[in-house]
DNA sequence: CCAAGACGGAACTGATCGGTACCATCGAGA
DNA sequence: TCTCGATGGTACCGATCAGTTCCGTCTTGG
């Protein structure tokens, strides 16, 4: 492999799904912009569909990657950590590439909830979830599950009214209502 | 107008941009599907995009109208009345035809937020915030605004979670969260 | 009754889509 | 040094894209 051109594909591809959405960018943006031959581009991969997985893949792990360093580094109370959540989406929605969520926008553009890129997607904010589960059970909160359920809700609202307003508010909302949420809600410790 | 090739026309693409997407639709679809001829359909509009924007147009009043149709005949009380949209939202989340929120869909579609599309989505939700701001200032809610904006940023959460999870029940989480929201915001009547 | 306009059907344009086949080149290991 | 695998470039495929043009038909209002 001269200059790993499967990473350049993949990167590219990511850039470009995110940026302008899956079925508006073409085989020949993503060759163009990666610098990689048409031929290459099949052998590493056998349709497109398949980069779209991958790229998927590669950014749930990422994604997760990143929300567990925004947790980690957060000094926040452990009844309070799960609100790291939103400190980390202000600052994602500050950035002016802030594009929404792939994962939910994979979830619109592919319209077919049994294709393997709207599972990828699907599957990703599960995990999302899981971690916000765990955290608020560590966190003592008695119902963790369904406040999970609720904290990842806020979140993706958070997300896609930032993508319609243009400007971070969206996630000090959320935050706001997070706040709310988690004070009236029952822990093991001190009930209310 | 023999049969009002027009409306057919409309109704037809509205259906199909929203089952399938914008992008996944082409004009062959929509001519084949509302039975119009392929010259009647550029006799009445210019491009694919204006048909878009047209149906989004359509759609936003039909939707705002079906919103004040489920306040009106909503039994809560006026400073429940709000919760109307998530009784509503249920009902549409448990229909086999739902695939989310068309001018959600429409944002993440439509990439560049310049365009017509997005510019009338995103007015969309800025008059169901207005509808949600009028109601909980008749019911008494001292920040009426920001609680509109809360309870939206809840809507679309549980708009994107349905389309992903496939069931009603992230409208009952997102009403839940409303409940609290509702509860612990100051009323200019009853102070807390 | 007849003319004007709205209509549906089909042929056609140039561009782009995803995907295949072939070829010359370059770089590293034997 | 030679060879083999990975690579980039390009020509090509059928299908589909949005959009234009022309024609025959049907309806309706004067």
């Amino acid at each position: 492999m001269a200059t790993n051109a499967k990473e350049r594909l993949l990167s590219a591809a990511e850039r470009l799904f995110y940026e302008e959405g899956i079925r508006a960018v073409g085989i020949e943006r993503i060759l163009s912009e990666s610098g990689v031959g048409r031929a290459s581009f099949y052998r590493h991969f056998p349709s497109k569909d398949d980069v779209v997985v991958e790229v998927l893949r590669r950014r749930d792990g990422m994604w997760r990657a990143w929300l567990d360093g925004r947790i980690a580094v957060s000094e926040r109370s452990p009844e309070e950590l799960p609100l790291a959540l939103f400190d980390g989406l202000a600052e994602r929605f500050a950035a002016a590439s802030f594009r929404g969520c792939a994962f939910i926008n994979t979830m619109v553009e592919t319209a077919d909830p049994d294709s393997p890129a709207h599972h990828v997607a699907a599957e990703h904010k599960e995990k999302v979830i899981a971690v916000l589960d765990r955290l608020l059970a560590e966190g003592g909160y008695r119902d963790h599950e369904a406040l999970a359920r609720q904290l990842a809700l806020l979140g993706d609202g958070a997300i896609v009214t930032a993508l319609r307003e243009g400007t971070p508010e969206a996630a000090v909302r959320a935050r706001g209502v997070a706040e709310i949420l988690l004070r009236t809600a029952e822990r093991e410790t001190a009930r209310v």
